[in-house]
DNA sequence: GGATAGCAGAGAGTGCCGCTATCCATTCAG
DNA sequence: CTGAATGGATAGCGGCACTCTCTGCTATCC
């Protein structure tokens, strides 16, 4: 309960009703309202702070659907204070343009490119510089997920639902594909290696 | 620097050679080693704690591949504090007995399936009790990135290389994968929705 | 009508985590 | 011989997510 108060504090959840100078009144959107901080704190494991811009972002009421979904990309992408390699700037370039992409003339021009050069310029910091060999299948195993995505994003009935569908559907789907990932790794493991070691032993 | 003695207090590092009672020498392993440390910190997110069980996984010596995989999988899925929803732990039995899996009896028996009932139930907390409908076509794009990783993992030669290519692959990859799902995301959302409202307007 | 229990709001305090700064003894370079 | 640097150990710091407490006020029970 001291939590709901913090939460009010730091602008996480309106403020109710005051029905007298002590007393509010909270109805069901509070609730509802409260279980997203929750479910994005929790399962998303974001910081106050980004709990906050998302909400922020959601609740813009002048903005396209498509736009308000770049703004919650933003949102839940918190750059890190890695520095990029040059190498994975121009990989991330690559994939770009093998994809047909829009130019991406700066990389670090959003979050979500930004975490994507990152993670390549890490790979390359210890020594797996062959790893952008992976954008390609990942992106062709994402064309599904991403589709299935959008399917159930299209179930939703009022705009308000489309939008938190997607951003529920954005970082419980992240922390659901990564789950299924080491799932399908094990399963992988035990059909193809199996229990004996794989190419040289020990 | 200050923080690699900070590492090194923490075990995470392993001590130089000491060649004088005030000299140690560090090698290129130690440097490896410190790299991975990074990596897994920086953009695994893991806590030092976790980095610390990752690399005791790996450092064990005698246990197969397979095993060795599903203790960097336990080390990497700290469980959270999410109370399990019995619905989101049948929706969990019920993807496991469609994919022919065997018997998962508990559910918090691993880390990695609790991870999965665990984010089922705070979907299904904000009311998106169907969101275990994605979980076959979740699977069915993973199978394709999984065995990309597979054939990646498969490149390294020696069996230390293929232990880091596991850790490594299936860290960063997470990150990869969240990237490039935020872009295939914004892909469809510019091509299937466009600017404009989907669905009921406003 | 008076005691009491309860809530809103706000500031300060707490515990943990990931460093960072300081200290001392040693020791190596010049 | 002197000064800078290193290893080892201890203590401190800053940020974050709460949590505690204190102050008014009020609604209610007797």
């Amino acid at each position: 309960m001291p939590t709901i108060k913090y939460y009010l504090r730091e602008g996480l959840l309106p403020a109710g009703v005051l029905t007298s100078p002590n007393q509010a009144h909270y109805d069901d959107e509070h609730l509802r309202r409260l279980r997203l901080v929750r479910a994005l704190a929790d399962v998303g494991g974001l910081s106050i702070a980004s709990v906050r811009e998302v909400l922020a972002a959601i609740d813009t009421r002048d903005e396209s659907l498509h736009n308000k979904l770049g703004a919650v990309q933003e949102a839940i992408s918190q750059p890190s204070a890695v520095e990029l390699d040059p190498l994975a700037i121009e990989d991330v370039q690559g994939f770009f343009a093998r994809q047909g992409e829009t130019e991406c003339a700066d990389v670090t021009e959003s979050n979500v490119t930004h975490m994507l050069a990152a993670a390549l310029s890490v790979a390359r910091s210890v020594g797996h510089d062959q790893f952008r060999d992976l954008l390609d299948p990942y992106l062709e195993g994402l064309k599904i997920i991403a589709q299935a995505d959008l399917d159930y994003i299209a179930r939703q009935s009022t705009r308000d639902d489309i939008i938190e569908a997607m951003v529920v559907g954005t970082l419980i789907g992240d922390t659901v594909l990564k789950a299924v990932r080491r799932l399908a790794h094990a399963q992988v493991s035990r059909d193809v290696i199996g229990d004996g070691p794989v190419g040289p032993a020990s």
